[in-house]
Parts: structure tokens; sequence; C-alpha cells
DNA sequence: CATGAATGAGGATTCATTCAT
DNA sequence: CATGAATGAATCCTCATTCAT
């Protein structure tokens, strides 16, 4: 089956193609700023191409998401998993994984901050909604973990873990998409790492069990 | 001139009015989402009639942003020029006043991520953009001031005080968003403002100099 | 009664007033293209009290083209009731006052030609429309009256007069309005007058009876 | 590449047939005065469809402009190249050429007198305009070219032959403008074409020389 | 009488989407 | 499967006009 095998290939670098296309200009200009036609354009299609891949252009939109959710939750999955690491480390690994994900595609973000997912649709798919949803619970779950047990070994400050995960997410998110929001106005390249690494220390100096103590 | 006052009353009113039903609008669909007519609805006047108060739908969302904006500087202003308070309860403060300007109008974090302030625009007036990010400037420079100062009287760790302002306002923010778009998936309330408060708590213990030092 | 005669006589200074304000606005950017409140800024009032003047915006159109024709009539009359004049020097005379009402009002000769007269009005006037078309008549009339005495006295060529009123009327207007536009192209001024000059020399050439005949 | 080619004149035909259905109603109703709306029901397409063949509303009606004037240039300049006509001819054939123009496209010249293309555009595409003022250009020359070469045949009076181009232009045009409007009051047909002839031949006998000086 | 304010009635565009080829 | 072409459905915005004060 060599020809189906190929023409499988084609069907699915094809939508790649169109979903490289889409992400640059969605995070450029948005959802509603972004035409099918530009997409088209960029994609080197035409506009009618692009729904023999895709429903429509929220479908689009949507795949894109959970494809970089989907990326992003592989790497914590690995990191949470990873037996040789300390509980430290392991945060540090999944900022930066966090950070990766977020200069792949900043969009993502924004998205999860629920900015167009809930309000921008015409006819969100309840469906894939909450198999995205699923994916955010999934990767707040494992960040608990790890706090969890940091907790349990005395390393980490006893507190609800769940609630942990939600700050250290809000947080990374937080600064990420606001050292993103002032590159925009003053285009000075990555000052932003230090930042998140610093901010990084900062709560964990506010979490970790003082050795003094 | 009780006549002529009554009127610019009036008028002033009419404006307040048009700006809170686009406001909640603006919140729940997005600068995009939410037309014209939509506002007009809502404020219970002509589409025609907002166009005299507004030169365009740009202009009534920045003019939104801009008012929220200068509510909170100056909320945070007196709190900077407070005497009697300590650093901490300043930080605190200010803390509580970013919290209360997002929960009178969330979209004012939203836009100070620039996700439609330098997108979603067809032609952003470039003055208003400009003492937009003035105001944040100003925000941002007291929130350092503070810290500046906890660092001179041997409160908290030397560091970069801009880059501290950066953190605090990118942690709030996401934080608040966060806290935000889980709300809309699960609308149980108000385990926000502990997990904001969680989150302080842990920034200021990875901030002070601890007293053992 | 010298109250009521001084409002009276502001009321017909008001009215002038929108009328200088309209007519030049009207020249320079058309019927559709001039706004009320263009209108009511240049002459200083508000669009609603213009309203009280003027039945409506083609109310107020027509009057100026009115007024304007009915003082080239009245021009022209004067003309053909002088006794002294030749029959060549009315000619001359007639054209003279062609220019100067071109001068003073060029949109009347573009009126004459029905560009917006009869197309762009929502519900023209019928009395006033032929009101118009009765002064161009009469214009006409004393134009052919003055040809056909000239034909009596064997000074000019034998012809219809109705038709050789026409043909004047026609190139006049023509003349004016194409001298016109390219001053608009090239605003080098009043090359014009000798222009019109030169080409009416031609035609009494062309129509008089040359003394060797 | 039968195919190929045949799409090209069909979509060449769909140009041809919106701008047929907007002539019509530009002639009638002027730029400002006929809808899109107009145009496409008239052309028997949707409003949209139109916005593939032609930018915006300006755009189509400057390409009739242009066409139509393109038209007219082919025509005066075989007739100004024929050798076989004397001078006196070719001016005969140049007014029926613009005699024919005039009756398929009367917008024509009225354009050229700029009622519209200076005022009533929002924004003319300068270009465009400096092209049609260029086709301008070459008719004038074209016979101004005739005349004088007359002149120095010694058939034509002397006199600047620019002049005479203008003053030519600007009759012809006055007249067919003047005609036209007359026959829209009094729709009897076609004392026109004789009366421009009158007028041609009156314009001939002041510009010969005569045979006895 | 003058006017500030409100609005109904339109009109130009845009764009996601469909469909025949 | 790819696409050129067509379009329905929106939406912004303008402006003549009215009316209460």
């Amino acid at each position: 089956m060599g020809i189906k095998e190929r023409k499988q290939k084609e069907k699915a670098l094809r939508r790649w193609q169109i979903q490289e296309a889409a992400k640059g200009l969605f995070i450029e200009k948005g959802l509603v700023g972004t035409t099918i036609e530009d997409i088209a354009n960029k994609a080197e299609l035409s506009p009618a191409t692009i729904y023999q891949y895709f429903k429509d252009k929220d479908d689009l939109y949507v795949s894109l998401n959970f494809e970089s959710l989907q990326y992003l939750l592989d790497q914590v999955e690995k990191i949470y998993e990873n037996k040789k690491l300390t509980l430290e480390k392991k945060m540090h690994r999944f900022k930066d994984s966090m950070y990766k994900a977020f200069q792949s595609d900043p969009r993502l973000f924004k998205n999860v901050l629920q900015f167009q997912l809930v309000s921008d649709f015409k006819s969100l798919n309840k469906e894939q909604l909450s198999n995205i949803n699923e994916l955010y619970q999934k990767i707040l779950s494992m960040i608990a973990g790890i706090y969890q047990e940091g907790v349990h070994q005395g390393e980490f400050k006893d507190m609800h873990a769940m609630i942990y995960a939600d700050i250290v997410f809000g947080i990374f998110v937080g600064l990420m998409l606001w050292e993103d929001a002032k590159k925009r106005i003053n285009p000075k390249k990555d000052f932003f790492k230090s930042t998140l690494d610093k901010a990084f220390d900062i709560i964990m100096q506010g979490v970790k069990v003082s050795s003094s103590e």
C-alpha cells in the first residue's frame, strides 16, 4: 500500500502546513482578525482547500490549541515520571517546558486564560472544549503531585497542593504574557527568561522549608 | 447656569451609561465579538447615538481601559504616598487594589497583556496608546519604588527593583486571569481571593530578609 | 413697525447667510458630498436652524440655483432691452454676463446641464423645476430674439434663431466648464476669459454676413 | 489550454456585464446616487460579487471612464494618422467620433468636466486620475496637431493651436451636454446631431481662411 | 427662534463558507 | 483533491431630519 501511505502522508503534511500558517497569523492578529484567506495565502493554498482539512475556522483554531497543549503535556509527563530528578529540579524543568511551549506558541496561554476560547467562538464544540480542559487538569495534577510529594518529604511547606499548582501555573502564565506584552512595546529581546527564573527563585524560597527550621 | 450644568451632567451620565453597557459586553464577548448594536440595545439607545459620544468602537473600547486604569493608578498613588504604612503593608494594599480593579473590570488586565490593544484595532490612536502605556509605567514605578525603599531599609532582599515590579505585576495579573478562567469553567465562587493572598505570602516570604539572617 | 421690519431683515439675512455658506460648499463638494452639518458649521449655526429656513437640503440647493439664475436673467434682460447697443455688442454683453454669472457660481451651469437637478434629488419639487426651466427658456428666447433681429437687419446669416440660441448657450457653457475643469488640474489662473473671447470671435465670424458678400 | 481561455473570457465577460449595468445607472443617477446593490441587481449578481471584480465603487466608476476614453482616443488616433483625409474632413470625423462616444456614454463628458472626478470620490486613486488626464491631453494634442497643420497649409487662420483645441473640445462637450439636458426635459429625439453639425459649420466658417482673402 | 440630542434609514464592505468544475 | 467563483449574512458608520427645551 505504498501509494495509500504516501497519500496519507501528503494529507497529513497539508494539514500541518495549514496549521503552521494559521498559528503565526492567529498569534499576530487574533482569531477574529485572521481571515481564512490570510491563512490560505500563507499556506499557498486556496481558501476552499482549507475546508477539506478543517470543519471551519474555529475547528482549525482549536486544533492548534489542542496539539500544542498535548505537546506540553507530553513534556510535563516525562518530567513527572523521571525518577532521577529531585523535586526542585522537576519544578525547574517544568518551568522551562512552559517557557518553551510559550515561545513556540504564545497563543496557547492566551487561550488558556479563556480570552477567546469561551467567548469568540460561534459555536464551540463542547467536546473539544472538554478535551482541552482535561489536558489542563492533567498538567495541574502533575504539578500538584510534585508538590505533594515535596510536602511528604518535608522539603516543601505544607499547603494544599492543588492551590500551589494553581499559583504556580497562574504565575508562570502571567509572567510570560506580561513579558510578551512588554516586548511588543519595547522589542528588546529576552530580558524575559531571566525574569521568569528570578520569579521562580522567589517562589521556591517562599515555598521551601528553610534548612534552619 | 444651573441649566447648563444639568445638561453637562446628563451628557456625562449618558456617556457613562454607554461605557457601562459596553464594559459588560466587551468582557463577555471581546472587542470584535461585541457589536455596536449590542451595546446600543443594552444601553437602551440607538446605535447612532453612540457615535455622538465616541468616535468609533475602538474609541469607546480604549476609553474604558483608560478610565479603569486611571482609577487604579489613583488608588496606587494614595497607597504609595501614605506615610503611615509599612512597606509590607503597602504591598498588601497594592495587591488588594489590583484585585478590586480586576473585579470591577477584568478586561482591564486582559488588555494590559495587549491581546487586543495591539492587534485587534483598525487604527489605534497612537496617542491614546501611549497615554495608556504611560499609566502602566507609573504603576510599575510605584511598585518598584516601594521595593527599593524596602531594600534600603534592609527589609527586602537586594534585587533590581524594576525586575521585582515586573514580577509582582505579572504574577498578580496572571493569577487573576487564571482564577477568572477557572471560574468560567467551574463557577464556584471566590476560592479566588485566598489563592491570590496565598501567592502573595509566598512571594513575601521569598523576598523578605529572613529575621534569622 | 420698526421691530417687525428688523425681524424681517434679520430673517432674510440669516437665510442669505445660509445660502452663501451652502453655495461655496456645493461648488466644492457637490450636493451629495456636502452635509447639512458642513453648511451649519460654515454658517455658524446649528443644523436644526437650517430647517427653519429651508424645507430640506434639496430645497436649499434649488433655491441657490433659482436665485443665481434669476440674477442672470435680470442682466440679460437689461441687455436685451437696451436700445443703444448694436446686436453684436449685445451678444458681447451677453457673453460677459454669462461669464460673470459663472464666476460667481459655477454650480449654476453644472446644474443647467442637469447633472444633479434631475437625478440626484430625492424628490424634486416639480414646481420649482418648472420655474427654473422657465427662466432658461426666457434667456434662450432673448438670445434667439437678438439673433432674429440680426437676421432681419441682414447682419447675421439666416438660420433658425432658436438653434442659434442653443448653440451659443451650449458653447458658452461648455467652454466655461471645460476651462474650469482644467483650472482644477492646473490652477494657473484666468487664461480662461481670453479663450472664451476667442471662441466668441470665431462664432461671430462664422455667423456674420461677411461684408464682401 | 482551451479551458483556461474560456475561464478568462467568462471572467472578462462578467466584468463587462458589471460595467454595462453600472454605466447605465451612473448615467441616470450619478455616482453617489447609485448603490452597489442597484448595480448588482441590474447585473443579476450579488453585491459581494462586484467586489471580486472591482476594488470598490470608485474603482468601478473610474474604470468606465478610462475605458470609454481609451476607445475615443483610439478613434481619434486613427483619424489623425489617416493620410488620405483633408484637414477639414479630419475635423468632421473628429466631431462625429466625439458624438458617437457621447452617445455610448454621456457620463464620459460629464466626468471630463470633473464634476465628480475631483469632488465625489472618497479616495481617488492618484495614478488612475493621472492616467485619465493623460488621455485627455493626447486627444487635445491631436486636435491641436490637425489645426496646426491647417495653419501651415494656409487653410486655417493663424491662432495658437492649443487654444483652438480647447475651444473645439469645450464647444463640443458643451453642446452635447446641453442637448442632452434638453432632451431630458423634452424628450423629442435627435434634433441634436443637426445642432452639433450646424455649430461645427459655424466654427469652420469662423476659422477657415476665406477664399476671397 | 435656536439648538442639543436622538435616531431611522440606509449603504459600503467584508468574510466565512459552499459548490461546480 | 484543489480551486475559482459566488454569495448571504453581518456590521460599521453616516447623515438628513425631528423634537423637546
